[in-house]
DNA sequence: GGGTAACCTTA
DNA sequence: AAGGTTACC
């Protein structure tokens, strides 16, 4: 049944197909830290002040909701195993439906469409044709994205990264968002019975709270660099937006002038708040994997980084995000 | 420049 | 240990 208060499931329009792995992969990789699985599959999450939720198309059989006029072409074998186990990254790719509350469907459906960047075709440009163990990831996650998250909102995010795990990190999020962050208009709050949704503190809200305000909500050593940061952008109003319309090259240089921003950082935040796809972002993933299946043993994260800019060109960001999944799911063979 | 420890907390 | 950065040798 669908909430009441919330529209019901409809596909999204121009959605690429998803097996259930990649949704997944490209909601909760990484990338976002404000999408939690709900106990039917479906997936709620925020960005912005927009609240959605998305799940895949379910099968005909036992259908919970009654079935809209979605089209479903050539499903009839992902429509045989609905429920099927997520054993493997490759099972049958599904249509997207969204919900959203009811009041703010109308602003959430594009900016739902844009967010998950449905009309990147950026994937077409990577070099598959000369890197088989590319060629293989990608086809492992058929459809997988790179989001297109608020600037503000995906720094703040990786500032909560440095040493710790995505459950960590969405959990420091959402003390954050909970503590400190505004409520989202009327219209949507009484949704969520007991939880009214927030957005996301704005850093000029996070210039006002202590240090040790935001150590309270897990923040560990990292509140001092939101802090820092948080005071320095509240020095210079403007920061955010003259940030974002500079080039790959001026706009990194400026985040790494934060602190708690170094190279990692700065390249997350260009990939996946900025749009600048030819940042690559070197983790200890990263290093596992290129020593792994390109044979960089020994190699530094520059040097790693540098390979990666060279090897992968304009679309060396989206390349880390396939050989990051990729890894984490089978790095141990 | 490269190598090493400290920084907080929790799974 | 964990998806890093910084300070100091």
């Amino acid at each position: 049944m669908s909430d009441p208060g919330w529209t019901p499931w409809t596909p999204l329009d121009g959605a690429p197909t998803f097996p259930p792995a990649v949704l997944a992969e490209q909601l909760d990789g990484g990338q976002a830290f404000r999408w939690h699985r709900q106990p039917d599959d479906s997936w709620q999450g925020q960005w912005s002040t927009h609240l959605a939720r998305l799940r895949l198309a379910p099968g005909r059989a036992g259908s919970p909701s009654p079935p809209l006029q979605s089209p479903q072409p050539t499903d009839s074998k992902a429509a045989s195993s609905p429920t099927a186990p997520p054993s493997t990254p490759l099972t049958s790719p599904q249509h997207l439906e969204w919900s959203a509350p009811i009041a703010t469907a109308p602003t959430t459906e594009p900016a739902l469409r844009h967010y998950l960047a449905c009309d990147d075709t950026t994937a077409a440009i990577l070099p598959t044709a000369s890197d088989p163990h590319l060629a293989t990831c990608v086809a492992a996650y058929p459809g997988l994205r790179i989001l297109r998250q608020p600037f503000g909102e995906t720094l703040l995010g990786f500032l909560c990264s440095a040493t710790k795990q995505i459950v960590q990190i969405k959990q420091m999020i959402a003390l954050l968002a909970e503590r400190h962050g505004a409520p989202l208009p009327p219209a949507a709050c009484h949704l969520l019975g007991d939880k009214l949704p927030r957005a996301l503190p704005t850093w000029a809200q996070l210039a006002t709270v202590t240090e040790a305000d935001l150590r309270a909500c897990q923040l560990g050593f990292r509140a001092r660099y939101i802090k820092g940061t948080a005071d320095m952008l509240a020095a210079e109003p403007d920061w955010l937006a003259t940030t974002a319309q500079l080039p790959f090259t001026a706009a990194k240089t400026r985040l790494l002038s934060l602190p708690g921003v170094g190279e990692k950082i700065a390249d997350c935040v260009l990939l996946f708040g900025l749009g600048h796809h030819a940042a690559f972002p070197v983790d200890t993933w990263m290093i596992k994997a290129m020593t792994r299946r390109y044979g960089l043993d020994g190699w530094s994260p520059a040097q790693v980084a540098h390979f990666g800019r060279v090897h992968y060109g304009p679309a060396a960001g989206l390349a880390q995000q396939y050989l990051f999944a990729w890894e984490r799911t089978h790095g141990a063979k």
